[in-house]
RNA sequence: GGAGGCUUAGCUCAGCUGGGAGAGCGCACCCUUCACAGGGGUGAUGUCGCAGGUUCGAGUCCUGUAGCCUCCACCA
């Protein structure tokens, strides 16, 4: 069992193997009916690539609960799954066929198909090997794709059952459309940015009167579909000119000029054209009127027939030359640079068509009620960490509109309609019609985001009523980033719901972005991604995740500096060194059942009790997914507590003559370093894993351990004298360093407590005192002594081993000015009515007392100054 | 136009339900056999953006305000 540990934390040798090991081992296969279900589903990364730095972090926060659920004797299932990821896989896969200089319509659909699954497995075995580095627990038996076969199973029956139930509905309205992957978007797949741009402002002539008018657009090639000029029938420059008609320059076809209160008479030159096919809001005006919609582009964003002479011509090179002619006709009246709001394609980023066409979509105001209901239900609400969150997306199902849901694609769930050939009528169902020869299918697919609403109850098995399913779902929590709770959580959310009747998660703890070192979004453009793999090459995972997931607050972004990565590094190999010191000075043939608590030093009970003042402030922390915060302790307790304090004090109490005090630290030392390893282990699995198979342990894999409970019936021991011996040691650092002494100069010392009394120094802890102060405890000490406040007495060393009587007096008259002040503060306090009334009385105790221990405090620094005469 | 976040030590950030300002890195000085020099010890550095208010007491709660950032909506 135990080996002698290299002197140095070596993260590739800690790391080699082990995550195989679990795997095959079981570990993270979920089913044991004896506990309690606790369920995480990974959020599906797309298979389009490798995990970013992003990723890791959500990964991290996802393993951390679920090692950290495991042990709290939960059956833990953390379930693995990709997502085909529609447009942005179809986009990757169509970039290698043209680097072999082809195109899928080259190819066709099928053999499309067959391509874009062979760039899956590809990717899905890549993912695999990251998830592995990263130490994800994860169950692999249920791992899961959005287009296998359960969830095209799933899928199916939703679009059916919505649309039976008259929430998925086809129809022609205006949609965002990317002319490069030439496939409509939803709203939320669109990103605005402000963009130069022109406006140009032309001349119309009322027909009837001859008068002269100004037109502005922004997109004049979109002038082929008007079918008329909308005017305020409120405002006085136009109202009259209602009924009439004027002329389209862009191509001489009379247009009406209608009335119409959505023109804002305040806002342009107060006529507008109108261009239904490719507006929105034009569309509404067509609709409220009337009139028809003509089309004038095509689905690449060329001009069709409307356009005439630029037919088949790019709708921004038509936009050039119809300016140039329009110009040359006389009818320009200026073009105006100006800055604009433009929507761009949230995956090819080209300009977004507004785009009349057919399509499907899901009604999403009755979907959206019913969660924002249940919202208000304790038991029954979504619960967001932070809350804040819960806010945005409240708001957003609040004004949501209609989902468009099909895509022009061919990679993704085919859309279950069918057209007869002869009638028109529509078929669907969620197999295929009974005589196919009569029937074609729908060419669309759906949105990739349709598959991923499901994703937390399919995985485990709906829409069949599995075991799985009954057991682990709702789940518990969910771990996802501010950036797709519109795309994804509030999906889940409303199809959870709506067909399930439940919340798809009891919790959803959202982080942030993660950023590069100067705090910018890390983008390809920029080149400053970075990739955790190098990461993990360089400082192990455990050091990766570490840093992850302690230097943030849960939804706020956090910087990738290395800087930060090495001092988890450092901290890791800090826990290395010190459980290299524990082993050196266990016995052998030690195990846990030799663990004796019950004749103990001061200083071991002292920093047991500080282990379970930890372990309620850790757990309490874990709950509330406050993993910095319980980094921060766990670094400084470790750091401080236990290396710099407890393992140098037990320096001693190993070397005593007293077998049962070498015995009580041993045993010590063996409960704090097996604590501790369990406490880290959620964050740093496989250094943890290392050291407890190196040190005595009960169970076969540091992953079967349980979480640490409080050592109950400590025995009771003068912990406030180990909390003055302590101070009495950083004390005599003080003074050496204040008298320029080296460390190792040696002083003779005696302590007194508060009320004057030679405090009784054992055996244990005067080597404690010779090790660490390098000074002896002579309670006899006479002559001259230099007192020292220290904390619950005072520390006196003989005056001619330090400094001269002038410094000394120098120094006490710092001592007692600083005593001073804070008597003044709390007599402050103290004499403050209001306090004495309002504050509760353990803080007003313990004023008092402080009050107390300085006055104590000051009275034997001025006894010392009048001895030497001031 | 609406919503939210941030502003604390030179840098990056913690600071939970209000009760004497913290960490990491950096900096200064000192210390090497005895777990660790990627270490140990000691130390310096902050009108907690600004202005009001609530309170016995405010970095923490409320109001206003400035700067930076994000999201949502969006008019030719």
């Amino acid at each position: 069992m135990k080996k002698n540990l290299a002197t140095k934390y070596d993260h590739s040798a800690v790391e080699e193997g082990r995550y195989d090991k679990w795997v095959k081992a079981g570990y993270f296969t979920a089913g044991d009916k004896s506990k309690d279900p606790f369920t995480i589903v990974i959020p599906p990364p797309n298979v389009t690539g490798i995990l970013h730095i992003g990723h890791a972090w959500d990964n991290t926060l996802q393993d951390i609960i679920s090692r950290y659920k495991r042990m709290q004797g939960f059956d833990m299932l953390y379930l693995p799954g990709m997502d085909h990821a529609g447009i942005a896989t179809q986009a990757r896969v169509d970039a290698r066929l043209k680097s072999e200089g082809i195109s899928r319509y080259d190819i066709g659909r099928e053999k499309f198909l067959e391509r874009a699954w062979q760039w899956k497995e590809e990717y899905a075995a890549t993912i695999r090997k990251q998830w592995a580095k990263l130490g994800n627990s994860l169950d692999y038996t249920r791992e899961r794709f959005t287009m296998d076969e359960g969830f095209n199973d799933a899928v199916r029956h939703v679009f059916v059952t919505l649309y039976n139930e008259g929430l998925i509905y086809r129809g022609w309205r205006i949609i965002n459309w990317d002319p490069e992957a030439r496939t409509a978007l939803s709203n939320i797949e669109v990103n605005y940015q402000d963009d130069p741009g022109k406006m140009y402002y032309m001349r119309y002539r009322v027909s009837e009167t001859g008068k002269e008018f100004t037109v502005a657009t922004t997109r004049p090639e979109t002038m082929f579909g008007d079918v008329c000029v909308v005017v305020n029938p409120k405002d006085e420059r136009f109202k009259d000119m209602i009924g009439m008609h004027t002329v389209n320059p862009a191509n001489g076809e009379e247009l009406p000029i209608i009335g119409d209160d959505y023109v804002d008479i305040e806002f342009g030159t107060g006529a507008m054209k109108c261009t239904p096919a490719h507006d929105p809001n034009d569309f509404l005006i067509a609709e409220r009127h009337g009139l028809s919609k003509p089309i004038c582009m095509n689905p690449d964003g060329t001009m069709n027939a409307l356009a005439g002479v630029f037919e088949g011509m790019d709708r921004y090179e038509c936009r050039d030359q119809l300016i140039d002619r329009i110009k040359a006709e006389g009818n320009l009246i200026k073009i105006e640079d100006i800055t604009h709001n433009v929507a761009h394609s949230e995956r090819t980023n080209c300009v977004v068509e507004p785009y009349l066409s057919q399509q499907w979509f899901v009604k999403m105001k009755p979907l959206a009620e019913d969660v924002l209901a249940h919202q208000k239900n304790e038991e029954e609400k979504i619960h967001f960490y932070p809350e804040r969150f819960e806010k945005v997306f409240s708001q957003w199902l609040e004004n949501i509109e209609d989902w468009c849901i099909s895509r022009q694609l061919w990679w993704g769930h085919r859309i279950p309609a069918w057209y007869n050939k002869e009638t028109g009528e529509t078929y669907v169902s969620e197999t295929a019609p009974e005589d196919p020869e009569n029937w074609v299918q729908d060419e669309d697919v759906l949105d990739t985001w349709f598959s991923s609403a499901l994703w937390p109850f399919s995985t485990l098995g709906w829409p069949e009523e599995t075991e799985d399913y009954q057991r682990y779902y709702p789940t518990s929590t969910m771990v996802t980033g501010y950036d797709i709770i519109f795309f994804w959580v509030a999906r889940m959310a409303f199809q959870g719901r709506h067909f399930t009747k439940n919340r798809p998660f009891r919790d959803v703890l959202i982080h942030g972005l993660i950023r590069d070192a100067k705090g910018r979004k890390m983008s390809k453009s920029l080149g400053n991604g970075i990739d955790p793999m190098e990461v993990i090459d360089q400082y192990g995972v455990d050091s990766l995740r570490f840093f992850l997931t302690t230097n943030s607050t849960p939804g706020q972004d956090m910087r990738y500096i290395p800087e930060k990565v090495e001092a988890s590094w450092n901290f890791i190999n800090k826990l290395w060194n010190a459980s290299r010191f524990v082993l050196m000075n266990l016995p052998d043939d030690m195990t846990m059942k030799d663990v004796d608590l019950s004749v103990l030093s001061s200083s071991d009970a002292w920093i047991l009790s500080k282990l379970n003042l930890v372990l309620d402030h850790v757990t309490e922390n874990m709950e509330k997914y406050e993993f910095a915060l319980v980094g921060n302790e766990l670094y400084s307790f470790v750091w401080n507590d236990f290396c710099s304090w407890y393992i140098e004090l037990s320096k001693a109490s190993l070397s005593d003559t007293d077998p049962s005090v070498v015995k009580g630290a041993q045993s010590t030392l063996l409960v704090m370093l097996n604590s501790i390893v369990r406490l880290l282990h959620p964050f740093m699995p496989f250094v943890t894993e290392e050291i407890y198979q190196m040190m005595p342990h009960e169970k076969e894999s540091i992953c079967l351990e349980t979480w640490p409970e409080k050592t109950a019936n400590l025995p009771v021991t003068d912990l406030e004298g180990m909390d003055r011996l302590i101070s009495v040691i950083s004390k005599i650092r003080e003074v050496k360093t204040a008298n320029d002494l080296k460390p190792g100069t040696h002083l003779d010392i005696v302590i007194r407590d508060l009320d004057g009394n030679t405090v009784q120094v054992g055996a244990t802890e005067r080597a404690m005192l010779e090790r660490l102060a390098k000074v002896s405890y002579c309670p006899d000490l006479a002559g001259e002594l230099s007192v020292h406040p220290v904390t619950g007495g005072s520390l006196y060393i003989p005056s001619g081993q330090l400094m001269d009587v002038e410094a000394e007096t120098l120094r006490l008259n710092q001592e007692k000015d600083r005593l001073e002040k804070e008597l003044d503060r709390s007599e402050k306090i103290l004499s403050n009515k209001g306090f004495l009334a309002k504050a509760p009385k353990e803080k007003v105790d313990s004023e008092k007392q402080k009050q107390t221990d300085y006055r104590r405090q000051l009275d034997a620094v001025l006894a010392r100054l009048s001895e030497l005469g001031r």
